[in-house]
DNA sequence: CTGAAAGCGCTTACAG
DNA sequence: CTGAAAGCGCTTACAG
């Protein structure tokens, strides 16, 4: 007598004294089988405490219920309840959700991509639609069902469930110009690597542009998203022989660096340089002054985007199109009134 | 002609005038085939950009180099970054992570779990040591390589990579006494189904009991993981007849909800009342005033997880043995001396 | 409603 | 160093 290794299908089928195929369907399409071998089956199972085997399933099938996201980070809250409605709106439907993150790299997200595929991933979910040509063409070499959030609509026709950054951007950017800013600076997220960040800032742009002569967009310097180099940012900006009066950040965590580094320093915010942020994630709420900033709908944008995803993986058609959700400003204390 | 399906190894082998064995000799075991070979079937794999199918090559060796974990959230940044250092270490070694989380609730861990070695998961990290009977015999009966984190030392032989919650709330409460205060209160995450934040408790309990009858701890009152929750708590304890001269918090965000409320309701921090965290998690810098809280080593709990895990995964014996690894109390400003 | 059998894409003794 | 073949645990036409 040996260990009771993990029971298989057939000894499932040997007990209940049916075929495999039996078992199986009672499993999967119990409308099929006669209601008392159903019963019969599902005793032994529960008896036996069988669990059907992943790879035999995905092999046989050649579908394995299973969805894979790659982020381009776990270390903040930035994309974390957006994850976490995708991944309770796939359960509902019965798959499964498989996590990678990039660390912003596109070499790093084509290799997780790989993986997930050779994981079985039936589709995927992405961020943002800036990538490199090794995964588009691997994406679409593969016909891999593929849905993209947090980023803008998109020229090509690709699936997403998102929102406009550069709209959201300018909304921002509006409303620190109604309150009377001339004098603008914008620490950014690193563009080159980011569409989002790029978008971002090309809101601040084009809204500051707009208002011609009256305002000026002094200089956009970019930090990784960390509350240290957000802080650096902010003295760089504050060195320079022009000062702001508002700086615009791309990115909550940026917006905290910068404030806190101001405490440091002396200076005031907002008394004399106003602060904004864009999530709005905790620490916008917990920052004094508490954080003027743009509230992205992750959890909306997750569930949306799990929503597309699936309607692609059951009808190969897609019955949702693409979403575009709506982003607001959140007014609280880090933008002041310019007298 | 039709879609160039996903190639298989047989594709590989063709085109390669070799047999399929030999293809996956070269590609895992390239040192058992001739380098002629080696080099044909390289060329011949990158041109037909082959990837490997997993379920099959699961299935048929038995091995997925594929490791679960299951973590309570992923909605606050309390494990993110151990997580990420899990991940590295795991990759590293050729391993493939995949999260799940559970919500705090033991069926949905056991959920989990279930789906995670269904996956195919060759072994597991879990957090804590709480769970139910039906996840430990599941656990058991089936041999499941697993390694446990964020947790004390077990008088069970459970492998883990963890720290002394008891331990690290005595020291905080240490510091509170040694601060003068007399007044004690706690807000607590929820006890009943996490072990660490009953463990914390506990911790809290036994140093002031320590201190005879000059120290009280008036009262703990438990919470979820929320800075609203966290306010609702302090606001509770505000209110109580006695009213302590400082709070010991089993988390950062509970502390933070507290000195958010605190503001809102014109009682100073620390100036009427202490505040202390724990865990130390970006917020804990953010909040003013800056939170004394303590330092959980994430980063080295992550890698020392994955290294025995690992570790008995290769070996079936571990090489690497528990281990408990340090935290320390970060003095910062929400921690008063009383006068 | 049920079963026998082929097949999913790989790996691995076993021979040579 | 290489190949033929069995087998990993399932699903699914195809018959009946």
């Amino acid at each position: 007598m040996n260990v009771p290794d993990t029971p298989t299908l057939e000894d499932v089928a040997k007990a209940a004294g049916v075929s495999t195929a039996t078992i199986s369907r009672s499993i999967n399409h119990p409308d099929k089988v006669s209601p008392d071998t159903n019963e019969r089956v599902q005793q032994v199972i529960n008896a036996l405490g069988y669990t059907p085997h992943f790879a035999g399933k995905t092999l046989a099938s050649k579908r394995s219920r299973t969805v894979g996201a790659v982020i381009p980070t776990m270390a903040n809250a930035m994309f974390a309840s957006g994850l976490q409605a995708f991944q309770e709106e796939l359960n509902v439907q019965g798959y499964t959700l498989l996590v990678a993150s990039s660390g912003y790299d596109h070499d790093a997200e084509y290799e997780q991509i790989r993986k997930l595929i050779m994981q079985g991933a039936d589709g995927l979910m992405l961020i943002g639609h800036q990538r490199t040509k090794a995964t588009r063409d691997f994406l679409q070499a593969r016909r891999i069902p593929t849905v993209l959030a947090w980023c803008n609509p998109d020229e090509r026709d690709a699936l997403y469930a998102g929102f406009d950054n550069v709209a959201a951007a300018q909304e921002i950017t509006r409303e620190v110009l109604a309150h009377g800013h001339t004098h603008i600076a914008m620490i950014a997220g690193v563009s080159g690597s980011n569409d989002r960040a790029s978008q971002r800032i090309e809101g601040v742009r084009v809204e500051t542009a707009k208002h011609g002569v009256s305002a000026r967009l002094l200089s956009v310097v970019e930090a990784v998203y960390s509350l240290e180099a957000g802080g650096d940012a902010f003295e760089q900006i504050m060195r320079q022989s022009t000062q702001p009066t508002a700086i615009i950040c791309g990115n909550d965590v940026l917006a905290c660096g910068a404030i806190l580094r101001a405490r440091q320093l002396g200076i005031e915010v907002p008394g004399t340089v106003s602060v904004t942020g864009f999530d709005d994630i905790d620490i916008a709420q917990v920052i004094e002054p508490a954080l003027t900033t743009v509230k992205v709908p992750q959890r909306a944008m997750g569930k949306a985007a799990a929503e597309r995803l699936l309607s692609l993986l059951d009808d190969q058609i897609p019955t949702l199109g693409s979403i575009n959700l709506p982003t607001r400003v959140i007014l609280r204390h880090s933008l002041a009134t310019l007298k």
